[in-house]
DNA sequence: ACATGTTGATATGTTTTAGATATAAATATG
DNA sequence: CATATTTATATCTAAAACATATCAACATGT
């Protein structure tokens, strides 16, 4: 039996005529009295009874009516079923997000974004260094994730940039250099330990602040090491150093803690949307092109 | 798309490998690959992630798969469906019964045994005299009926005997003759208003009980016409003549009427079950194998 | 490292079968 | 009783499913 059978009894079914049945289905009459013929046989009974007016079902072709009548149907579902995974419409984003990243307003814009244009895409969301995120998506635990890129990331995720931020100073609110909201010059801060994030975990922004103090022209010295952004502005209200941080850490107010511009150097960090270049998921690409748009977006008010 | 694509989709899906899929399914690999290719293009994306060691589902994959794993199951349903309608073993049987059949103890056991033997049809019974159940069946308001079959019954009935049974006689139990509780002559009779239910409505059992009379010498004497046979035992119970009925009638006590054997006559009247000739529906002519079967039954009984 | 055995894809020929055309048989209808 | 319906049958054509042979890609094991 194949779904032929099923349209063409379907559609004598309805017509009550073979004829006209036939010509709905822009075939000849006598092929369908001929599928009709094999599907009876396939089933060892007749399904209509042939008068000279048309045909109308038996017992078992009502029985085998009921039967069949919503398959046309589940047919054209399964189909959009498929084609809709295909776009990303449907499905699931298990998205990783890095810590120091989440504060930052475009990333929950890009998130309400993407939750708006795919309605039906169950999102799920990670938070963890950039070096976790990364891993993740090799081990197919994530799907994308929202990370600071670095150049020593494996060939086998596609890294598209998304945004670029300023460091700026954290400073304990007792420093002798907190007392001035003017920006500060990095040589005032050359005797001051710095805590930051370990290298092996978060490449760039440990580069970047690292480059920073090379371009004022001295070697930062490494304080308490913090893996979390949360740990860095609690060890500068507990006086153990100072920090630099991406500006969107301004968000946070912590008590002890005051923020400052870097006066004299420039400095940036990247933001930017990652997924894996081999198998990307549908949903990972359609984000990554919800990261782009609002991309686009972003330069073009700044432009203004 | 037709149901090969989807047995073949199934099939790889299952063994997460083609060549396998392809042996199972009693086909090569090449036109399975082929098959699958073909599906792909119309639903307008890969199926599968074909690798070295096989193939898995992608995500439109896994979404079609969802929708279509329960469609073989669903054929065979169908097919089972229009079977066991075929074979009369689901459907309904619309079913009269004369009045004057309902009391024979072998009616109730024909009715218990169809019950047995198809639980899934629909059974519903209606009650009437012969000429209503023959005119039910010719507008297809019944599948079959237990009647008294009379010779004129239009040839667009088949009609299969099934038992035959004696009258007896109802008498007032006032009555001079039921006195005696031995069998009576009919010429005792002669002189008796008989009741009768009209020709027009139950043929047989009236031309019975003039048959009975004619072959006595006489010709009874019509009282009241009455159509049923309650409204019959009635009037005899109030003195308003005698009656000729079916000996399954003694079943039924009524106050004031007393059932006596005929002494010198033979008579009968017939019981058998009738369906439409032209397109009898199968439940209808597994009733009548049942009345057949339970015919064989008493007969071998009666033989002993 | 390289031969070997997997995998699925491609190319081409064969066979099956769906469908077309022509016609017949059956049965209502004017 | 002729005519216009209906579905069924016979025969042919064209499409498509399938088979065989072969290839390309990749993993694996000596």
């Amino acid at each position: 039996m194949e779904l032929r059978h099923i349209r063409y009894f379907l559609a004598i079914a309805e017509e009550k005529n073979f004829t006209r049945a036939a010509s709905k289905l822009h075939i000849a009459q006598p092929p369908l009295s001929q599928q009709i013929k094999d599907l009876e046989y396939e089933l060892g009974t007749p399904l209509f009874h042939r008068t000279p007016h048309g045909a109308e079902l038996t017992d078992a072709g009502a029985a085998f009516f009921e039967a069949v009548k919503v398959l046309p149907l589940q047919i054209r579902q399964a189909k959009e079923a498929a084609q809709k995974a295909a776009k990303g419409e449907t499905g699931k984003l298990r998205l990783g997000v890095t810590g120091t990243a989440a504060l930052h307003p475009a990333i929950p814009a890009v998130i309400r974004q993407f939750r708006r244009r795919y309605p039906e895409v169950e999102l799920t969301i990670e938070e963890a260094n950039s070096l976790a995120l990364a891993q993740g998506m090799l081990t197919d635990r994530l799907d994308a994730a929202i990370l600071r890129p670095s150049d020593p990331d494996p060939k086998t995720l596609t890294i598209e940039h998304f945004l670029t931020e300023q460091l700026v100073i954290a400073l304990p609110s007792a420093h002798p250099l907190a007392r001035d909201t003017n920006a500060i010059n990095m040589l005032a801060l050359q005797q001051e330990p710095f805590i930051m994030t370990p290298r092996s975990l978060a490449v760039s922004l440990h580069d970047a602040v690292v480059a920073v103090c090379h371009a004022a022209g001295f070697e930062p010295i490494e304080g308490q090491a913090a893996p979390q952004i949360a740990s860095i502005l609690s060890m500068v209200s507990a006086e153990l150093g100072i920090s630099l941080v991406p500006e969107s850490m301004r968000q946070l107010s912590v008590k002890g803690v005051v923020f400052r511009s870097i006066g004299d150097t420039a400095s940036k960090v990247e933001l930017a949307v990652a997924y894996p270049s081999l198998h990307p998921s549908q949903p990972a690409l359609n984000f990554a092109a919800v990261v782009r748009q609002q991309k686009s977006a972003r330069e073009a008010l700044l432009a203004e």
